[in-house]
DNA sequence: GTGCAACGCTACGATAAAAATAGCGCTCCG
DNA sequence: CGGAGCGCTATTTTTATCGTAGCGTTGCAC
């Protein structure tokens, strides 16, 4: 599956808004999981397939292309790790843990 | 498909941690797209069908269902529209709307 | 009070994405 | 020369999503 081209019809938006290219892409399956454990610095394939807990590796291997390919990730002798864009992301990404946790506290209440 | 629950094994995270959860709930396709759209108000069920251009109401009506149990949307006599903790959410999700503009200046820069 | 249009969905078969598992070719070390 | 660990690929099975048709209901205009 080709990544979502900005500019181009995405699945959200015939007109390819960016924003909806990029919830296209980081709505893919592990696809925001992967980012997250790759913040904390570059790791090796198995390394990634470790922290994931039980990602595949046939679908780890095609998402470390999307992401490539989408300059978000990058491959170094130090294994694979985000690019400067992929860092910016994270940083977006990152108030996201605290708000899940809030998140959680909430859906465990209800569910009572 | 249940929606994952933080504390319980999700995928990502056998110990449940809240933001492998809520990737897991966001990942699903058209999850992020419809938060967003919700975010200027509140929209019918075909209003929203529109908003997102090309989503299938089969798939709007399951991803709906599981973004009201997950409490992050809920029904209203206007339509349905974000819960408190989906607007929090989209306050942390609106800043990729930037992000994703600079982003896609990159990747149409080095596809050339 | 009867069409007619629009709404909120549901049903279901077709297709595409993801998961599970096995294992290949390679390097590194003792 | 093993043997272990690596990065991945191949293949099959399962699951998610798509696409389309259309049902039951409501709100008008007539």
């Amino acid at each position: 599956m080709a990544i979502p081209r900005p500019g181009k019809p995405v699945r959200g938006s015939q007109s390819g808004a960016p924003i909806m290219a990029a919830f296209d892409l980081l709505g893919r399956r592990w696809a925001m999981g992967i980012i997250w454990n790759l913040s904390s610095g570059p790791a090796t394939f198995r390394g990634l397939q470790a922290a994931c807990e039980t990602i595949s590796p046939s679908i780890l291997n095609r998402r470390l292309k999307d992401l490539r390919e989408a300059r978000l990730v990058e491959r170094t002798l130090d294994g694979y790790q985000l690019t400067e864009s992929g860092s910016a992301l994270f940083r977006h990404l990152h108030p996201l843990g605290d708000w899940a946790i809030g998140w959680a506290r909430l859906v465990a209440d209800e569910e009572e």
